[in-house]
DNA sequence: TTTATATACGATAAAATTAGTCCTATTTAA
DNA sequence: TTAAATAGGACTAATTTTATCGTATATAAA
């Protein structure tokens, strides 16, 4: 329970190895993925999916890759999740409520003050 | 990502259910089950699995049921999921560690720190 | 004493989610 | 022209979660 995704995970792994190297330095997919063991394929859709939120930039063709362009510190870790895996609840109606029982519901305020609370914590760690 | 599970929803649902009755009346599963139109199989085992933490105490026979038999207030919610779902971690490798790349793994420690930060959270609250 | 209704709990099945792979296209440096 | 990289859709596999089934035991009430 409260686990963190895979995809996540290699995110994470990802960017700290940008990190360790210079600046202009491009890492690819096939770099990381060798150096810590991870599937390549899923890796990449990955490092993709950050490129499309600005945090990477990519460049194509042999010698290609990808390096870090955002300001990490100032990306909270729930944004990041949120960029990643979507709205970060811990119950599906937080969201979209499509739950028949909504109406004899007698745990949506407790589960809203945990949900904000881990929100809040989130949103004060940085990457 | 970072969802409470089904089995504990059913769990603060029947406490909040019980909490809202006088002390000493008894609570069957099939009540909760129908009244929020929740599964009745995995409920009960729900109930069961607090009864056996004694945060509830079970009477057999027919107008038997359940009643809340320990303080709430001072069972942390980090106690609460663990009771019901095992240690409390963002990533398994924190318990577990039969993962190979853990020897040259770069986001050990960061995961760590978010997992503290968390595990904190849950200890400060609770039900 | 029988019956009905409750808890107790292991085993298994079904569903949903997550993780991983495959395939093809495009870009571009050498 | 070739090789190595990103881009991304479709699909499969694996895992986890959720739900159900079946049987045993307890016990209040008829």
């Amino acid at each position: 329970m409260l686990n963190i995704t895979r995809k996540v995970e290699y995110a994470l792994i990802a960017l700290r190895h940008m990190q360790s190297k210079s600046d202009n330095t491009l890492t690819s997919a096939n770099e990381v993925a060798k150096q810590y063991g991870v599937p390549r394929e899923l890796l990449a859709k990955t490092l993709q999916q950050m490129a499309h939120h600005n945090i990477l930039e990519a460049v194509q063709g042999p010698t290609g890759g990808y390096k870090i362009v955002a300001e990490l510190d100032q990306i909270s870790l729930k944004d990041f999740f949120e960029k990643l895996e979507g709205p970060l609840g811990m119950m599906d109606c937080y969201f979209d409520s499509d739950c028949v029982q909504i109406a004899n519901c007698n745990i949506r305020v407790p589960i809203q003050r945990i949900n904000n609370n881990m929100r809040d914590m989130f949103s004060q760690m940085t990457l």
